[in-house]
DNA sequence: GAGCGAACTTGATCCACGTCAAGAGGCGCA
DNA sequence: TGCGCCTCTTGACGTGGATCAAGTTCGCTC
């Protein structure tokens, strides 16, 4: 990628909004650009970062992991989106892996860079600053979903999150359901089960990896867990009774 | 307070290692101090910030609620440290609540001057920066720590953080058993029990709210949830079995 | 020093989710 | 057209930790 690309990558990154024409170009040229094949590691968990990193084009899947098999997704970065920026500007290793979902295509702004950039250029640093404080607000609220909200509430808020303002009734999967069950904290089992639920009481309707919301009513109401009652997809079905007892009309 | 005694709190703050004496005194005028009673919520969830807050005097707990009742603590603030800096940054709602555990007197930094003293004092914005970096990077390890370690794990892991570097081997729980199982992310009853459950394999000894650590082996091993062998702390007692079982010898 | 309330302990029981183990579709590739 | 290879689904079952419900213990006030 030319210097002159990547300037105009940057430029429409909100980090570097701030960032004088002219000190942009000078940016740009201390950057440089790497290509990663789907399901390369960029940033190995407790690695060393290189410095800030854009994403131009592709996907990357930010992710805490235990061991090789746990693993807890943390965010989707879109191109357009810089991650790793706490661990490039404290020269600190990172706390997460970063891999790339698809083949996909980095800018790296040298830490040294953005450290220079950061003592003359007081838009920058606010826009650097305004950046990570965004960051530790959307982590608080990470927590509070995990600490107080089922899987079947976090399910709710992430089907609304896909519509979105879009107000489109039928919303797609961005990516694969194994993926989203570790976004939302639980494994794919637990999803399917859940998704299964949601359809069963007519809340949303699934097919692949498409997904009808027939009932907005019902989710907002599942997303905030009200209605704890009977009937609500928030309870499980009953167990089928023991043999000897009555069981229901099939 | 008076602007010297606030100005001599502020130059022992890390975030204001930078600011040059001048600056300071002149960001101490703009500056007033606040006292609350134990108990008192200083910052409401969801609820305005001020500006950013400094602890000069108490102890302040920071957390989540769901509801009245759920409550997740993120952090204790000791004296000489700030919060709600994101916040106060970007003027938004604050994600958590503010409550102070004790009598405690604040001093609140205007969010105005701090902004106005971010343009044009680069140092102060480079202390900012690395503030609100550590902040994400805690964050997600409290994530990580939430995610895949078991309550005994955490338990292990934060009595070890009790002893620290002092490498003393009796140590004092600094609240309430109630607010660190809060802190830990579990019930009070959960924190009994493994407390208990140490204590009866002889890693440590209870005594009111003062602990012993008895063999840092074995807690460090708990802490890392290696051998999860049978007599290790990191699984339950066996069950009592039932009636017609044949039970071990008392 | 009796009476109270807060903080903690303990036991019994419950439940959301994880784990383990089979299937069941799709999809590319030869 | 068939063969793997994934991803997803489904069922049976186990379990960590929450919940509910009594007790204890201790410090405090009167």
């Amino acid at each position: 990628m030319s210097a002159h690309a990547i300037e105009a990558q940057l430029a429409r990154v909100p980090l570097f909004a701030g960032v004088s024409p002219r000190e942009l170009a000078a940016l740009s040229r201390r950057c440089n650009t790497t290509s990663y094949a789907r399901g390369s590691v960029i940033v190995a968990s407790g690695g060393a970062v290189p410095g800030v990193l854009v994403l131009a084009a592709g996907a990357v899947r930010l992710s805490l992991h235990d061991g090789a098999r746990e693993e807890r997704v943390l965010r989707l970065v879109a191109p357009g989106e810089t991650f790793c920026l706490a661990s490039a500007v404290l020269d600190r290793p990172s706390p997460y892996q970063a891999a790339a979902l698809v083949a996909s295509e980095l800018i790296v702004v040298p830490s040294s860079a953005v450290r220079a950039l950061l003592d003359h250029d007081a838009p920058f640093a606010r826009g650097l600053i305004e950046a990570l404080a965004l960051r530790e607000l959307e982590l608080c609220a990470e927590i509070h979903a995990a600490s107080f909200q089922s899987g079947a509430q976090r399910l709710a808020s992430y089907i609304e999150g896909l519509a979105g303002k879009s107000g489109a009734s039928i919303v797609r999967l961005p990516t694969s359901k194994t993926l989203i069950a570790a976004r939302l904290g639980m494994k794919k089992e637990t999803l399917s089960r859940l998704l299964k639920r949601f359809a069963g009481s007519g809340i949303i309707g699934v097919s692949r990896s498409e997904i009808a919301i027939l009932d907005r009513e019902r989710l907002a109401a599942a997303t905030r867990g009200a209605a704890r009652a009977r009937g609500s997809v928030l309870v499980a079905p009953r167990r089928r009774a023991g043999p000897l007892a009555q069981t229901p009309p099939a």
